[in-house]
DNA sequence: GCTGATATGTAACTTGTGTTACATTAGTTA
DNA sequence: TAACTAATGTAACACAAGTTACATATCAGC
């Protein structure tokens, strides 16, 4: 059942011969919407891949406030776990899922075993690094360049994309916890949003109209 | 010369067969300051190590819009080249040298070869990352939970650091661009400080009194 | 239905930051 | 020394975003 997932995501980006490896050593999960993957300070055992879902990675500082960095997606996997496992550091971040999602987690003796092993895997954790320095770039360009407005017009555009609809089911609050703003503020900017025909407005759901 | 460079920062991270091995493909450059290694859209063709100095790492969004990223040390490597010289894609960044600085340029050609050969490349690889990957978090935590006022000092300090000065020779419209704000906020944050007691103004020069 | 909890709407006000405009100071060069 | 340029100081205003306070709407369970 595992290889089954695997093939479908992966079966272009690893050799068979990983694939085979990852199908004997992986260990399969399934996670429950909001369930916590990875928590701040957490040392991973091992680093997942996601074989299908979505989960969200969040920014805490000190003072508990919380930001969200970006979403990974099937395919994905968690760059800064990678880092944690390897170096048997801390992780400096949360995983939560946005939706219910099946993992594979690869035991650390194997991150740098298959490194060696597999041009393949090489390549993917290199290009797993990139992209998430790519995501946390454009996430800096979103603090740093646009305006609340924008940023949540992109947050809830982005956010439909990895959930794979047109509509959310979320509220007014939990989007200022992701922004790291004040409800009052995602209320107004929203209802600002819907009178200017970009997006449609119900209790604990927000139809976006326009891409 | 370039050997005896290498053997003071690097002789601890990496095995003596790999420091023959860049001592003979490397590219020895000195940079000037405010000298341009790497801009937007390069496609890298190595990564530069660097054994001196200190590098200004910024982005710039589509409008022309400029923020700091972070500043590289002797000892550090750019995550981005790596990411860049590797999968043949663009840098989206500019590296800049903030004082005169010497680097190594590693041929792309070895950067996969060595990962294979050498455990100490693919632990500097996958640190390097790491470290850089921490590095966003710190600029996103704080772009996103900071005040100007506090984001200011830790500039200022920050720069202190890398410069290894207690004293900043810049203006206030350079590091205006910087943090992407506008002279007269900074100039009017400054004085506070200086009111505060935590640095002292003078002409082109800023003292850090208070660390 | 009624009641309580959760979610949303909105006004009024405060604050941090960006903007404009102009004055002053410190170097530089003729 | 005078004239010019670059850097800094500062006031006054505009605006985005955060805060407080309270009203209204929607849903769930009785």
């Amino acid at each position: 059942m595992i290889r089954e997932k695997l093939d479908n995501y992966y079966s272009f980006v690893f050799e068979k011969e990983l694939l085979d490896e990852i199908e004997q050593v992986g260990v399969y999960k399934k996670l429950r919407e909001n369930e916590l993957l990875v928590d701040l300070g957490d040392k991973m055992k091992g680093v997942p891949l996601l074989l299908d879902g979505a989960i969200k990675i969040v920014r805490e500082d000190k003072k508990g406030e919380e930001i969200l960095l970006y979403f990974l997606e099937r395919g994905d996997t968690c760059a800064s776990s990678f880092a944690s496992a390897i170096s048997n550091g801390k992780c400096g971040i949360r995983a939560i899922a946005e939706k219910e999602s099946e993992i594979v987690f690869l035991p650390k003796e194997k991150l740098d075993e298959w490194l060696v092993k597999y041009k393949s895997w090489r390549n993917f954790v290199i290009d797993s690094y990139n992209i998430r320095l790519n995501e946390m770039m454009e996430t800096i360009d979103t603090l740093a360049f646009m305006r609340m407005d924008e940023r949540l017009y992109k947050y809830l555009k982005d956010k439909a994309q990895i959930m794979r609809e047109t509509s959310l089911n979320t509220t007014h609050q939990d989007i200022a916890y992701d922004m790291h703003t004040s409800r009052v503020v995602i209320s107004r900017l929203l209802k600002q949003l819907e009178n200017e025909g970009k997006i449609k407005l119900n209790r604990n759901k927000i139809e976006i109209l326009e891409f």
